[in-house]
DNA sequence: TTTAGGG
DNA sequence: CCCTAAA
């Protein structure tokens, strides 16, 4: 349970390996960067298997890789001896490098209900968890050799069924139980990952070697545990996160009891559009599973439900982006609303499952059909005005380190209540409470102690616009809430203020942003603005009577008495002097 | 876009 | 601080 789907590196990497998919051309598949490409064949009208195309490439370009691996017909590009003698067997030479033997219906039939019958062997012998004691063959065909090697379409295109792993299971596979870590070096040998591996037994380098040879591609992960699970799930196209993921359903979904079949659906569907539905080459596929609950998106798994499947995609959409706020805290606003806006759904629906997190997800009907939503706990930073007492409660905690809640709360409503703003003498409790309360200490006492110490460099020198260390990005999604980032503001900050006020005038917060806040790049005007707001607030409900002030310290930071007379001299003076004057 | 206000 | 209506 509760398994870990995917890491931080394991996204990086699946994001390298779709990278050069994308940007390598097909023409240049048989170089060593892209395994990948020059593996797609496709099924020509008589059956036999030609070399995708540009374009069908970039269809499977669309879709995760390793998913692709699974559903395309690839070619094994070197198999172990005894693969392919297997192979021989079982297939009779189903489909040869130069001539591909149509296959028949019935042929494509029975080897469908073969590989059915492997399928479930495998999926029996396989445990759960696959902790990958023993790696059944099956399990682990053509995909893992798929990636690496590569072989010039001619040569290989022996078989685009590889599928008939027909073989039969061997729950024991002895022989090859360590691998020589030397061995894979080199050139990738599949026995490698053909035979039984005992991953438990093998140390990190063998591990990464393993993956090498599964992958094809390195790797530098030395998670011993995240090295055996990636290579388990390479092997099997299980990801096997027994956990959530009721990915199930998406196997539903794309209707067909039979795995296989589906596969072959998915392949036809996207790669082979008029190959027949005996298409030769089906490729070991307990896929779907796999990938979906990755929550990589495979709208191209059925014709049908490709539609569905965007749409889930969209509606998935915020859902990632939910994810990922929760996960990185110090974004700044703009910042990640500018992502989430350019963030292509494809490859962020991925990382649903990224991070060390474990991620849980559920199916929730929406929009007709029904979407894989993460369960996360969506710590929401609301601000629940109707329960008022809890507001209380919290903020006497908060403030308890410092002094009396009690205190506070009277001055607040002293403040107010004298002020000419006499607009709801509960608006400003509220506020105060909900700031408090949205805050953490940490960020809320320092807001006192910033008088002091002036932070403010910090802003000027970094001019930081995005690394302030505020509470986070605000969050928005269907009701609306949000938490907003609160940064206190520094003496240094009201005083600048003050300044362009009595500079440029008040109301000029545009001007006073572009010249006395040039430096601090957060701060809108609409900061400045209210800044300016509080602040004569204050000059004028502290001023009357000293006494007054004196409560005042908590409300919000003191600010020093005669930046308070003087926000109120200019507010007076500002306010008697037409603007027409200016 | 910028301001002014309400929340 | 956030959100919006106005300008």
């Amino acid at each position: 349970m509760g398994t870990v789907v995917g890491t931080v590196e394991d996204r990086r990497e699946m994001f390298d390996v779709s990278a050069q998919t994308r940007i390598t051309p097909f023409s240049s598949a048989n170089q060593i960067g892209n395994p990948v490409a020059y593996k797609l064949v496709r099924v020509a009208g008589d059956g036999r298997l030609v070399p995708a195309t540009d374009e069908e490439i970039l269809e499977v370009n669309e879709i995760d890789v390793s998913d692709a691996c699974q559903s395309l017909g690839y070619l094994p590009a070197e198999g172990s001896p005894s693969r392919l003698s297997q192979l021989e067997e079982t297939s009779e030479g189903l489909l040869r490098s130069d001539k591909v033997e149509p296959s028949t219906d019935q042929y494509s039939e029975e080897f469908l209900q073969k590989v059915e019958q492997d399928e479930r062997l495998v999926m029996v012998s396989t445990p759960p968890d696959a902790n990958i004691q023993c790696c059944n063959e099956n399990n682990m065909f053509d995909e893992d050799q798929v990636h690496h090697e590569p072989l010039p379409f001619s040569s290989d295109v022996q078989n685009g069924c590889d599928v008939n792993q027909t073989n039969t299971v061997e729950p024991s596979c002895p022989k090859e139980t360590a691998l020589p870590a030397s061995a894979a070096s080199q050139k990738p040998d599949f026995a490698l990952v053909r035979g039984e591996i005992c991953l438990n037994d093998l140390p990190i380098k063998a591990l990464q070697e393993t993956f090498r040879a599964t992958f094809g591609r390195e790797t530098t992960v030395k998670d011993k545990t995240w090295l055996k699970r990636r290579i388990t799930m390479g092997l099997t196209k299980s990801f096997d996160v027994p956990t959530t993921n009721l990915t199930i359903k998406d196997n539903k979904l794309v209707g067909i009891k039979d795995k296989s079949n589906d596969v072959s659906d998915d392949v036809r569907a996207t790669n082979v559009k008029e190959a027949p539905s005996s298409s030769a080459y089906h490729v070991n596929g307990h896929s779907n599973a796999s990938g979906r609950s990755l929550g990589v998106n495979h709208y191209w798994a059925t014709e049908d439900f490709s539609s569905e499947e965007r749409a889930a995609k969209r509606v998935r959409k915020p859902t990632r982006r939910y994810i990922e706020e929760l996960e990185t805290d110090d974004k700044s606003v703009v910042t990640s609303k500018d992502q989430r806006l350019s963030e292509k759904s494809e490859v962020r629906s991925m990382s649903v499952s990224l991070g060390k997190r474990v991620t849980v997800t559920r199916v929730v009907p929406l929009g007709g059909s029904e979407v894989e939503v993460p369960y996360v706990s969506h710590v929401r930073r609301s601000r629940p005005r109707e329960n008022f007492m809890a507001l209380m409660e919290c903020h006497t905690n908060c403030l308890e380190a410092k002094g009396s809640a009690r205190e506070s709360n009277l001055l607040n409503s002293e403040v107010v209540s004298p002020g000419s703003v006499v607009k709801s003498a509960s608006g400003p409790i509220q506020k105060e409470l909900a700031t408090s309360h949205n805050n953490t200490n940490e960020e809320y006492i320092p807001a006192e102690a910033d008088q002091d110490m002036e932070p403010d460099h910090v802003d000027s020198s970094g001019n930081s616009s995005d690394e302030y260390n505020n509470t986070g990005a605000p969050m928005m999604q269907g009701g609306g809430l949000r938490r907003k980032h609160h940064r206190a503001w520094t003496l240094t900050e009201v005083t600048t203020l003050v300044e362009g006020v009595s500079k440029y005038g008040a109301g000029k917060w545009s001007e006073i942003k572009k010249f006395s806040f040039s430096s601090h790049s957060h701060r809108t005007s609409v900061d400045l603005k209210d800044k300016w707001r509080n602040l004569l607030r204050a000059s004028f409900a502290q001023s009357p009577s000293n006494t007054m002030g004196s409560f005042k310290k908590h409300g919000s930071m003191h600010i020093p008495v005669e930046i308070l007379l003087q926000v109120r001299e200019l507010a007076e003076k500002q306010s008697l002097v037409p603007p027409n004057h200016r």
